[in-house]
DNA sequence: CCGAATCCTTGAAGATACTG
DNA sequence: CAGTATCTTCAAGGATTCGG
């Protein structure tokens, strides 16, 4: 998810690239709940029983190196770590509004067969 | 991508949802090619040089049996298959373009560093 | 022209166990 | 508390070939 050379259109075509930072089963539902303001590494994983503790870290290191998330690590015996939306993943919230709205049409209208 | 218990969040949340239906590398360029109307198969094909015919195929099956791309088939030889949004395939548009606007600032942000 | 049918490779996702 | 470190699995993506 590194390397990109002039032939895939990641940098080229904004659907490319959104489909590739948002790529991860646990993307979306990741940058909806940190868009609630700052979260701990423990309260994520509450808030998303269904994944493990590797997955839910690979998600949120990808998130990061993606730039849309940032991790603060304060030196602590417990440890804690707080992860946020950086600038550019605040302005994300614009997609998850939609995908929110158009989530729910769908749901609605799959029922309703 | 059939099956869902109810330990899944399909139908529940709608980040889930959404993530399910897009999940496809290629879904959200293929919706974005078809909202601006109907297009057959070859004519896709020729806007996204890098997936073959095969990979076409099964992103079209996955987004016609999830709902969003009606497929129509004329019996003539040669074969003419058109492909289009169904009305919640339409209703995906804002989506789209909140994407396409995001990735746009995505990519200028990304460039300039 | 628009596929279907195979086969193959890759890597994301998850389960599990261990650690500063 | 918030991770690492492995191992396994499973299906998406793609290459290739064949067909109406």
């Amino acid at each position: 998810m590194e390397n990109h050379d002039k032939q895939d259109l990641y940098l080229v075509c904004p659907y490319v690239t959104a489909q590739k930072v948002v790529a991860g089963k646990w993307a979306v539902v990741v940058l909806h709940h940190l868009s609630g303001g700052t979260l701990r590494f423990g309260q994520l994983q509450r808030l998303m029983p269904g994944l493990t503790q590797a997955t839910l870290t690979k998600q949120l290191r990808a998130l990061e190196s993606s730039g849309l998330v940032r991790r603060q690590v304060y030196p602590q015996v417990p440890p804690r770590v707080e992860y946020s939306l950086t600038p550019i993943g605040q302005a994300f919230r614009p997609v998850l509004d939609s995908i929110a709205q158009w989530g729910e049409k769908y749901i609605a209208y799959m029922q309703q067969r």
